[in-house]
RNA sequence: GCGCCUGUAGCUCAGCUGGAUAGAGCAACGGACUUCUAAUCCGUAGGCCGCAGGUUCGAAUCCUGCCAGGCGCGCCA
């Protein structure tokens, strides 16, 4: 309906517009109007011709009204305010949504265009090896998952992707500190170095590894020798415990991208030689780091690549002192493997601790492939964990750390989903754990999903009264009369339902899903004043089956909605 | 010092590719369950939209400067 409206007036401002030839016709957008006096659409295409055309917006608009060729479903439409065009719609026009949402059921919403269709790589988490997820973790696999989702709902092709940072120096300080609780676990009394991970995870990974390993053997290699039998293993046993506990709150990947592969294929060294034949590598010397304290920088030559001729700040080294390659070097190794697997566009969602990394990776790109190729990146801020308003606080140390799983085990799954998706990701969040926990206002997600059940329980009660089961389930429902739906809350909820496939629309545009929270909180909100206020059930038949189509499909844009979150609608709560 | 993000009601946040009177939840106060779920609803009160300039018919929204907070700034990932 917007589609047509806009078109309509695209139309006249065309035809207005034939005897202006040097002024452009600017696009029409529509907006839903906050009041319900300025109709059910409203257009300020007039006001930004007012300069080019030398006349007031409201005679613009004056004219475009006469040119314009209406489709049916509009009642009229009027000027008013500065020059806007308000639209009022039949009345009955609108309600035919509700067929349409219960003939489509899942799919009210969704959008499948093969012509606009992009095959997407979307990497998130990324969660190193080497412990658990911690709640800044879940935040951008929540945010990831559901962006998915979005992309996916209007018909994008998404990959869901994991870069396993599996090589570095990380990996000989895991596989130490697992061997130490090996030892440990064998009766020998061991000591714990500062840099080792002391997590009670790890000895899980040790228990497991010493009924796999000969422990003799082991003992009687050296460090190098170790790291290479029992590495990967121990990489294994961490990455099982990852996917474990983001199976818990309900995500799975397509696809787990090893570092590691870059390195023993020899994509990494192939890679920085293309950059040397390209002439945007050198050797030379950085200047120390500003502002921030380096007791120990000395002025060492190494091989740099020429970011800064492509946006960055700095140029970046690609290999250490010791002539292995950079985390850095890999990772553009990685990101043209991603191009080179043909993906349209790469979306890469990282923690906010990153955020100095962006410009050199997408100059690195841009240097590499010669058109814009750069992976869109979404930093996701940090969140902090609180408990009755008090911080936690965390440290690895002291035994406090609270990970990614004991959240979602204490407060659920759906809490924390829903919580994550609350707030845009430029904004950094505040986790309450027991707020999360309360079935009250301060928890939006059962404010939701209240709505989901309390609307099953009408349905039910309705089946009870005896009302037709084919019009509390069927799909048979295309001579029920709407046009008695004239209550002021029944509108908002028709008008409200109309914007959905716009909602999922502007979020997979802007790469915002957050957005489809806050709409079905929204929802639920003019559902529960509905409720108040109008029986369903009741002796008037008409009434009542319109009433039942109309709760029936905000249960089912709730549920779509949710969906899209990953979070579940409860028949009863 | 430099880069990125943020600053809106007492608190937590929407509203941000300019548009009509800046919204919601919590907290405060006052109401609503003999009637489909009160995990709900209705009402009242609460605002130099961080500050100062600028652009514009129109600025919370765009630009510049400043202030405050978060994150980051070579050979870690």
């Amino acid at each position: 309906m917007k589609q047509a409206l806009e078109e309509a007036l695209q139309q006249a401002l065309l035809t207005l517009l034939a005897e202006h030839p040097d002024a452009s016709v600017p696009a029409v957008v529509l907006n839903r109007p906050k009041q319900k006096e300025h109709g059910d659409y409203a257009a300020n295409v007039a006001m930004p011709l007012a300069r080019i055309l030398k006349r007031s917006p409201q005679q613009i608009a004056a004219a475009i009204l006469e040119t314009v060729v209406w489709p049916d479903a509009v009642e009229g439409a009027e000027i008013a305010g500065p020059g806007f065009i308000n639209i009022r719609l039949k009345q009955a026009s609108e309600a035919t949504v509700l067929k349409t949402i219960i003939a489509a059921g899942e799919q009210y919403g969704r959008v499948d265009v093969a012509a606009t269709a992009e095959k997407i790589n979307l990497e998130f988490v990324s969660a190193n090896p080497t412990g658990p997820m911690h709640v800044g973790h879940g935040r951008g696999a929540v945010v990831g998952d559901a962006l998915a989702n979005v992309l996916m709902a209007v018909g994008h092709d998404v990959q869901r992707e994991y870069y396993i940072n599996d090589a570095g120096a990380q990996i000989g300080v895991l596989t130490n500190s697992v061997w130490l609780r090996m030892q440990e676990l064998q009766g020998e009394s061991v000591e714990f170095p500062d840099g080792a991970y002391p997590g009670e995870y790890i000895i899980q990974i040790a228990r497991e590894l010493l009924l796999k390993h000969d422990y003799q053997a082991l003992k009687a290699m050296d460090e190098s020798g170790r790291l290479k039998a029992i590495s990967q293993d121990a990489i294994d046993g961490n990455m099982t415990m990852i996917r474990d506990d983001l199976a818990a709150i309900g995500i799975n990947f397509d696809f787990f991208f090893s570092e590691q592969d870059l390195h023993s294929s020899g994509r990494v060294t192939t890679l920085i030689e293309q950059l040397q034949a390209d002439g945007v590598v050198y050797r030379g010397t950085l200047p120390p780091p500003k502002g921030k304290e380096v007791s120990d920088y000395r002025p060492v030559e190494q091989l740099l690549f020429r970011t800064t001729d492509f946006g960055d700040d700095v140029d970046r080294p690609l290999a250490k002192q010791d002539g292995t390659a950079t985390y850095f070097a890999a990772d553009i190794a990685y990101h043209f493997d991603k191009h080179q697997r043909g993906f349209d566009r790469m979306i890469d969602i990282w923690g906010a601790d990153h955020g100095g990394y962006v410009k050199r990776v997408q100059a690195a790109m841009k240097a590499l492939i010669h058109r814009e190729a750069q992976p869109d990146v979404i930093l996701v801020q940090m969140v902090n964990l609180t408990r009755d308003g008090k911080p936690v606080k965390m440290s690895k140390r002291a035994g406090t750390f609270v990970t990614l799983r004991e959240v979602v085990d204490e407060v659920g799954s759906d809490a924390v989903r829903f919580n994550f998706m609350t707030r845009r990701v430029e904004s950094q969040l505040d986790f309450d754990l027991e707020a999360a926990k309360k079935k009250n206002d301060e928890n939006p997600v059962y404010y939701v999903q209240y709505a989901y059940a309390r609307i099953q329980a009408i349905l039910r009660k309705a089946l009870d009264e005896g009302v037709d089961a084919e019009l509390i389930s069927g799909s048979d429902i295309a001579n029920i009369d709407l046009s008695v739906l004239t209550a002021h809350e029944e509108q908002r909820l028709v008008s409200h339902m109309l914007a959905y496939p716009d909602t999922l629309k502007k979020a997979a545009e802007r790469l915002e899903a957050y957005r489809v929270a806050t709409y079905v909180m929204r929802l639920a909100a003019d559902f529960h004043s509905f409720y108040h206020k109008n029986r369903v059930v009741s002796d008037d038949a008409a009434l009542t089956a319109a009433r039942v189509l109309l709760i029936r499909s905000v249960a089912q844009v709730i549920s779509n909605g949710l969906s899209i979150l990953g979070v579940s609608a409860p028949e009863r709560m």
